[in-house]
DNA sequence: CGCTCCATTGAATCCGATCAAAGAGTGTGG
DNA sequence: CCACACTCTTTGATCGGATTCAATGGAGCG
């Protein structure tokens, strides 16, 4: 069975081939290292890192179940982050050269692969914008209506979820210094915005919050 | 012959199948229009703006002559940002549907879209870090050199070149403002660092210039 | 020539970074 | 079970770089 063939995710009832485990704090792969394929989150949480020459670093992002990972690896044959898993989590392979001769037998999973690259490229675009027109305080809103979305997603509530990353990674990943998270955190919770206690974030008033927040990117 | 076999540029001794001119200032897609397919950017310059839902706009690149543009518009079939010809600027379309199709007849031009595809998002992943780390000086000193290799790579000097976009342009691109722009160019020429005579260049101590900002992302 | 758009420069303001310190949470080993 | 060490989080005070507002100067074009 190719392993191509997985990619019609999410299907997590369907026992997964070559299905891999991470332990909190360990690292998938390595920005430098040799790329050999794809992989896709099958539980869990991990950060990706991008490390600059002069020592900083860069959260790019925060992939969950339902992501596949490692698209930065095709261009030279090289890892150009650094994955991380931030609690325990599954990941399932997809060896990169079976994606190639896959291409003789069947383009649709082709195309899916196609889509979540544009999907990447596309939320590059967003972030971009993000970045450039967004204060502190829309930035941290976006990036918790995103989590939302995705817990949500994942079956959770869409109003009470814990994160898993912490307030410096929040500012890495949104450009902003860990101090500035922590404050506008206070501030919303201070204009009753939401509830937040450590890494649980309560989104008392979802309707609102996202009426004020839900016209950017 | 299949359009996509023209993907291994460059290869402008070659005459393009369907070339396409775009005059300057005209649309050659707008987001929003149904996708249709790729294009591979012949010569001339052009920018992607991405519109947001409260009427800014946020520039997300410059492509030239050897990039290929559209990938954002295979997501949902629809383009995802607007492709603007900063000058008059030859394109040569790739349709879509044949992408699809080529894959059963071979996978290297495959092979050649998906790196493209994750060069893409592996330019979003360093200009991520270059927007969180990098102050107006670095942004644009970036900026420059990364024109000053295009150009270069076209056959033009990579030490005098003409800039296509107005201030305001590239200061939506670098996330900063179009007073700030000019004024870093003015600091920079002060310091003898370049010449700049409006939209004109010149680096005259490109090896300094380099080692100054070359370290960056 | 006159219009419009683009570029430059100055002055005032403000948001977020930085430095600094204290409090809360977590895990380990005695 | 508690003491200790460590990391993470919060909050305050200050500083600085970039934005904003405003005015002038140039470039290009009909």
């Amino acid at each position: 069975m190719n392993a191509l063939l997985q990619l019609d995710l999410p299907s997590r009832e369907r026992q997964p081939w070559g299905l891999h485990k991470v332990r909190a704090g360990r690292v998938l792969f390595a920005q430098g290292e040799p790329f050999h394929g794809l992989y896709a989150v099958r539980s869990g949480t991990l950060k990706s890192v991008f490390a600059l020459a002069d020592g900083r670093e860069q959260v790019c992002a925060f992939p969950m179940a339902g992501d596949v990972i490692g698209f930065d690896g095709v261009v030279d044959g090289v890892h150009g982050t650094t994955m991380t898993a931030l609690e325990d989590t599954h990941v399932a392979p997809l060896a990169w050269r079976s994606c190639a001769q896959l291409a003789a037998c069947d383009a649709n999973p082709l195309q899916h692969l196609m889509e979540l690259m544009a999907r990447d490229i596309q939320r590059g675009h967003t972030f971009h914008a993000l970045l450039g027109r967004a204060n502190a305080q829309e930035r941290l809103a976006m990036f918790l209506l995103d989590q939302s979305r995705r817990w949500h997603a994942q079956g959770c509530s869409p109003c009470d979820f814990q994160l898993r990353m912490s307030r410096a990674e929040i500012g890495s990943f949104l450009c902003m210094s860990m101090e500035t998270v922590s404050r506008t955190f206070s501030g919303m919770q201070r204009k009753g915005w939401l509830r937040v206690d450590n890494r649980r974030v309560i989104l008392s008033d979802m309707v609102g919050f996202t009426r004020r927040f839900g016209a950017l990117p």
